[in-house]
DNA sequence: GTTTTTCCATACGGTAGGGTATTGAAACGC
DNA sequence: GCGTTTCAATACCCTACCGTATGGAAAAAC
């Protein structure tokens, strides 16, 4: 019988595994105990790394501001005359179907914010700085600041609303209704 | 001392606590021992009504269904001539702020539905009458089928979206955005 | 090679909560 | 009045977890 190498886990092993739980299970479904189980090691080890398990939903919510702030400034950079195609990736990328874990981790957590006063000012950070984003794309489409915000807005309603909706029921042509909605709201 | 006069709970009585449950907690957060205190009672009274939690929970659910099918033929009913009038109506009653209590409702049922297949059904249901009842105010209106179709899309997942959004630190004129929007999916 | 640090296992106490079994009391049928 | 039905209280058992205390092994420091 071998002996597995012993491969010490750090903070960072942790709370990526505990993003993979929340996206699956929701933050109420983030267990010390379980997700113990889940990096075969025992709860010993996770007291080691975090004080409690608010300690990990705190690094969790925080690995997740930084990595969208990052996320949306990488996705909505735009060489000059390329605004348009830029604001059609966007929608893309966050629509997408196979960003399902994202979706999940995002309905996850602005769950949670509706119980927890620090997680709703995270969240109030990352819609901050991606409806921002967007605005600057649609100011540089010369559009009036008002107006770029009332897109952006419904930009990211749209993103975020569609991604909550289950539409198999509802016969239509989705690739055909994609398009029209992303002219309506782009142009 | 007066005795307090007794008031049978029935099943619906447990219902509507839990729903409130629901919007303030989740249905994570529902808990049969905690719901009966607030009741009032012990869940030996709990038992009685229902097989179990699960019993209830299915219980939530059907009556959020039926309510909110019924919600929104009503919402959507409109005289010839006023469709649009009933469509702004819809966009009003769905995202307003007031609808404090039905948002989050929304939010943990279609939170709940991603790991369970049964309320994913019905999430199914209630979206496919809701954008069915715009569409026929879209079609009402002269659009064609696949255009009503769109609009519908948008309009749904703009209020959903727009609900789970924090844009406390997004500076607008938040009436005037919401009108441009408004108009943009209406017209 | 010994000491120290790092990381984890084990064992334990405590609370919350699901579900059952039993008892009890009020209301109802007659 | 008296039995029956309806609804709720109580007492349990059992599981899932959180958090702590302590011991122990591997690795690093020296």
């Amino acid at each position: 019988m071998e002996k597995p190498p012993r491969i010490a886990l750090d903070r960072n092993a942790w709370i990526h595994g505990a993003i993979d739980v929340v996206a699956a299970d929701g933050m109420d479904g983030l267990r010390v105990e379980v997700l113990a189980k889940k990096l075969g090691v025992t709860k010993g080890s996770f007291y080691w790394h975090f004080k409690d398990r608010r300690d990990l939903v705190d690094a969790v919510l925080d690995t997740w501001r930084e990595g969208r702030i990052r996320d949306i400034r990488k996705q909505t950079a735009a060489e000059a005359g390329a605004e348009l195609a830029a604001l059609h990736h966007t929608i893309d990328v966050y629509a997408a179907a196979k960003n399902r874990k994202g979706i999940a981790i995002e309905a996850a957590i602005r769950m949670w914010a509706r119980q927890d006063a620090a997680t709703a000012a995270i969240v109030e950070d990352v819609d901050a700085t991606r409806l921002d984003c967007t605005r600057t794309l649609f100011l540089a489409l010369g559009l009036s600041d008002a107006e770029a915000k009332a897109r952006s807005v419904l930009l990211y309603a749209y993103v975020f609303g569609f991604s909550m909706m289950q539409c198999g029921k509802f016969p239509m042509d989705a690739a055909r209704t994609r398009r029209w909605i992303m002219e309506r709201i782009t142009q």
